[in-house]
DNA sequence: CCAAAAGTGTTTCACGTACACCCATGC
DNA sequence: GCATGGGTGTACGTGAAACACTTTTGG
């Protein structure tokens, strides 16, 4: 007990909604708590913010240190402050959401968390504190976000076929959406572009790998067009 | 010196971007700081967080201590959070906006601060601490949430004419409108309905007067719907 | 009667939407 | 040869955008 301070402080915590997909449906990763409050239970990654890291270097760090995912795409969500949130004491949380390629993280990469797992978004267990909100407004944003920003290809591989795309939006959105239709609009936005390459290894005609073009992106953003999807 | 904690803590502030409109530019309510650091300086409306507040109630508690301004339309901006943002010591700051009807409020309204007063968005002071960073991000999110949503109706007057409301949209937006396809829009969507008066005590044609269905808007929020001007 | 803002319709074009069949490949 | 997903074109209707003049009122 060796820092003062003149006036009662809350804590700072980061929580992280972490967003995966695969061939299914759309993947939240959760953590099994190892310590009370709520001991055993599935929670949001997160943890306290230090005091010389921003929130986001903190996000960031508990993101690697309980389930060992790095550079992953993050953005600010929110800041949660109800007094009651947390039953130690006074807790005020920012929290994150990520965007995670499965492709490339293997679900057991966790490094010091083997209790960390990948759930179903709408088939998982309760969840600690109130991170069943968090993730609410999470999954809120991430469709919100996914129709004027082209943030989908944060959760593909580097070379995907655009019936991967068109799931990815059709699972986000929870929509159907025509495969004609979906495909003219990508393309023209003339953010995807051909590789050349195609699909190995599958039991049907191959389909055409794409990459997104974040050059292009960048400098398009920069002019203020509209994206949509 | 009476609060102690096993770890160092960052201290918990709340800073206000006050929105307001007249009948020339989008107006931002800035107040004149008493004590160090910056003393002298402009800033935003905010403080510290108590401990036993949430945020969001510490944003609306500063706003009428510093300027007077209750009732207002407040949303969480950001929580910015970089370690020298503050020269005293680690502050974490939650942002917010509010939108206040210039109408309702006297610039000289400002309890217990004569030190607030009311500037053109681009053409103030040199702002205190990273404070036009977050005035920035804040005036981004206004034109963004504009758009789709009708939050314009926080910034008129009870009773407004549909070329006030016209040139709300054009003064955010910074951009010029055309007026017929505006009104059009504007009345295809229901949510502003006719009251039946006129404007008075104008050297011109008196306009009739509109509000805004908060009622039906609810109704059409909870459906899902799509607003857009 | 003049100034100042209110109010009003039509045409055009682009884009969203709906819709069904053939193609390539592996087994 | 069959199962599986890949890939393609057209017709229709809605809605956004461009555009100019008349009306009302007060001074």
């Amino acid at each position: 007990m060796a820092f003062e301070y003149e006036y009662p402080r809350a804590a700072l915590t980061v929580d992280c909604v972490v967003f995966g997909i695969d061939e299914g449906d759309l993947k939240l990763m959760l953590i099994q708590r190892k310590l009370p409050p709520f001991k055993g239970k599935w929670a949001l990654a997160g943890g306290f913010v230090r005091v010389d890291e921003t929130t986001e270097n903190a996000a960031l760090r508990e993101l690697e240190e309980e389930t060992g995912l790095k550079n992953v795409f993050l953005e600010q969500l929110y800041t949660f402050s109800a007094i009651d949130r947390d039953p130690r004491e006074r807790v005020v949380s920012v929290a994150y959401y990520a965007l995670v390629r499965l492709s490339d993280h293997e679900v057991s990469a966790a490094s010091d968390a083997q209790d960390a797992a990948w759930f179903e978004i709408d088939e998982h267990p309760k969840l600690a504190f109130d991170h069943q909100g968090i993730v609410d407004l999470a999954h809120e944003r991430l469709k919100n976000t996914l129709r004027y920003r082209p943030i989908g290809f944060e959760l593909l591989p580097e070379r995907f076929t655009l019936s991967q795309l068109q799931h990815l939006y059709e699972v986000i959105l929870d929509t159907t959406l025509d495969k004609r239709n979906f495909r003219r609009r990508v393309l023209k936005t003339g953010l995807v572009i051909e590789t050349g390459e195609v699909q190995k290894d599958v039991a049907h005609r191959a389909a055409q790998l794409f990459s997104f073009d974040k050059e292009l992106y960048q400098k398009l953003k920069k002019e203020g067009f509209n994206f949509e999807v």
